[in-house]
DNA sequence: GTCTATATCAAGATAGAC
DNA sequence: GTCTATCTTGATATAGAC
């Protein structure tokens, strides 16, 4: 009987070890045990440390995926509806699933290669901000400050209390605003004045 | 005889091995090896592994600083000079550099403990942004689009070649004069051929 | 096919010799 | 201060039991 439910309960195991003290310290025995099973049982699904890993934060992008299509029936019409609900289901993570993607991503620290989902990630998120509007060092700027929030809240480095985060956001999705209008109109320049608060 | 080089040639031997196989697989048999001492001997200097990183991150900080210093003496004069020599000396980061601070920022993943420095520095970076102007999200904006477009690239994330890569840091800079004009409400002093996309 | 038990091997850390 | 020898842990590899 191939149990497909072994395989989910050990990524599960994983993904409550990793949470609760971080990927750095997370060890086989560890995981292999909270899963309830022997570390060869472990390995015989997940042939090395890494494969592990590489499911955790292939399973993290899937589930961020899952709540931006959730995010997405919220939004109101408009070109870039895509991109406020990539911005809310963001600012939506609590502070679990944050603890997990900076430990799955500081994880990558052992093999580059385990960012390339990530790397694939961005690269989408970026062409599709490049894809609307004539000023695309605009929407440079707007994907970067969406996405340096993101990663630098996942590390820990954002200074913001929740009242500054909140605002922050809030700006960010006018920011998509005011270049959704200005790129709808033909003739309008995205330089500055439509920007101003 | 208390060798003050002892120390400083194993943490340029580390440094060395970190540029070159990344922090993950440094291991203190090789730092050892490449500065000519046994691993004991190197275990004198730096107690542990994290030790010998923290050490590595907290040089790797003031050297920035350094860099920063530089930049700020070819600045024109401006209110938020400091912030463009910030965003020069980011953008004139090597690629060696650049793979260095990667390493120790993935290095951090065994204890959060040593992004200590990096979340002091951040701090710091966002109070000065935050201090000139009066649209605190706007500067927030230029802090978020700086710092992300840098941590991005310390993780290989960023999508952009060099010349798109010019044009932002461009962009950047010219946000900072805008933002810098609108806190100052005067005719704004840009300077100008630098500042043209 | 799925797992347990056991073996191996690398690397961080410690103790004490010099 | 620095080295050698040794301990320990954790990641894999292997041998088979069900």
């Amino acid at each position: 009987m191939p149990r497909r439910n072994a395989r989910e309960r050990m990524l599960q195991a994983a993904q409550a070890v990793v949470t609760r003290i971080g990927a750095a310290h997370m060890t086989l025995d560890h995981v292999s045990a909270t899963a309830g099973v022997s570390k060869g049982g472990l390995l015989y699904h997940f042939p090395t440390k890494e494969a592990l890993i590489q499911a955790l934060i292939e399973n993290y992008i899937a589930n961020f995926h899952v709540a931006i299509s959730r995010e997405l029936a919220r939004q109101p019409k408009g070109t870039l509806r895509e991109i406020k609900a990539h911005i809310v289901a963001g600012a939506k993570r609590d502070a679990k699933t944050r603890r997990l993607g900076a430990a799955l991503l500081l994880a990558a620290a052992h093999d580059p290669k385990l960012l390339a989902p990530a790397r694939m990630e961005f690269k989408r998120v970026f062409r599709r901000y490049d894809g609307v509007g004539k000023n695309s060092e605009r929407a440079a700027e707007i994907a970067l400050v969406c996405d340096g929030l993101h990663i630098l809240e996942l590390l820990g480095l954002m200074p913001y209390d929740n009242r500054r985060r909140a605002k922050m956001i809030r700006h960010m999705l006018r920011l998509v605003d005011i270049y959704e209008g200005d790129s709808a109109k033909s003739g309008g320049t995205c330089d500055g004045p439509s920007l101003k608060a």
